[in-house]
DNA sequence: TCTCATGTGGAGGGGTTCCTCCACTTCACT
DNA sequence: AGTGAAGTGGAGGAACCCCTCCACATGAGA
């Protein structure tokens, strides 16, 4: 028999009130970071959510570890956009698809297009990006094979590619907001140079 | 007789040991940002500098102060590459030329990089932009009364698309810096969707 | 119902940043 | 050399921000 309590299993089910608090945080989180990006106080979303900064860290230990999971959410969301693309034939318009998917999703979400720049890239673990960029990679193959995509470009180069397209959305110079009616045309733009001639 | 002292002319030069400070300040802030980005800390700047905080603040008000007059001394490097690319007749090779000049800058200089940025903006005043996209647009205008450049292409698409083509620069999502001899192929890509098909 | 592990709120510790203030120093002019 | 305006440094105020801590509340199983 151990001296110590056996330690708890990590993945015990919440306490109903728990889980309740967990997803106001992560709603009242997702709607702060949509708005305002990623450097909202934490306060600011507990206040939103209704709960104590502590009840926060209690659930998030870190800020990061927040991000992460809204970041996940969002993947879980796009999921439906990654099988129907990758199940279409056409490898490039399934890749036109996929990129224009998630700068829309960049132009609601500031705290997605914030997630996805690589300056703050290396603190969200590696395979979060993976089920971005691997159906990215897979389709890209596909419409090289068929001669749509210009044969030199590598799946290295789609995060960068993305994070171009993606600075699209945002506010213009003069602080008019871009519409979403206005940024497609500027990733089309950013397309075209990427068809084969 | 005015009963107060008349108020001091506000262009009355400096004397030489504040204007030798100034300079300092501008170095340090200059290196300080290029480096690290506009939220280096002033006292950073000041320790940089060798000067006190309460000095680094009498000259520069703000901190956006000193972030404009440092924009300015960068648009004053790429007079040179306004004028040769103006003075060409190829409206088309003169605004590649001045938009890659801008994204070599921002590839050395963070700060300039992020000035640029629009969500940064607003606080810069317009007409230092318009030293910078007002060639672009005639060179524009040139390259499309030329059949060269996509002819729905309007002055204000200019700073979205070298926003765009800034972001090509900077960190990969692993990390790794984006080298100068990589970059360009991204901004070529881009400059291929400009290019009349 | 009773019990206690689990969960909670919010004050506040420790850190950072921007900027102000003012006693003191230095320059430039006579 | 003397004088006053101009300039200086750096302590510290005010506003943030991230996160911890712990007395108290509450859900859920016995």
């Amino acid at each position: 028999m151990p001296l110590v309590p056996a330690p708890q299993t990590p993945d015990r089910p919440l306490r109903a009130d728990a889980r309740r608090n967990r997803d106001r945080i992560l709603d009242a989180a997702r709607l702060a970071f949509a708005e305002q990006g990623l450097d909202v106080a934490n306060e600011e979303i507990a206040r939103r959510a209704g709960v104590g900064a502590g009840t926060l860290y209690r659930r998030f230990p870190t800020k990061q570890a927040l991000i992460n999971a809204l970041f996940e959410q969002r993947l879980d969301e796009l999921e439906p956009v990654f099988r129907r693309a990758l199940a279409a034939d056409d490898g490039w318009a399934g890749l036109v698809d996929l990129l224009q998917a998630a700068v829309a999703l960049s132009a609601r979400d500031q705290g997605f297009l914030e997630t996805l720049a690589y300056e703050l890239g290396p603190e969200v673990p590696a395979h979060l990006f993976d089920r971005l960029f691997g159906p990215m990679a897979e389709l890209l193959a596909r419409a090289q094979a068929a001669g749509d995509a210009r044969p030199d470009l590598v799946p290295d180069d789609l995060p960068v590619l993305l994070h171009m397209a993606g600075r699209s959305t945002g506010r213009r110079l003069d602080g008019r907001a871009m519409g979403p009616e206005e940024w497609p045309r500027y990733v089309g733009m950013l397309l075209d140079g990427l068809r084969a001639c």
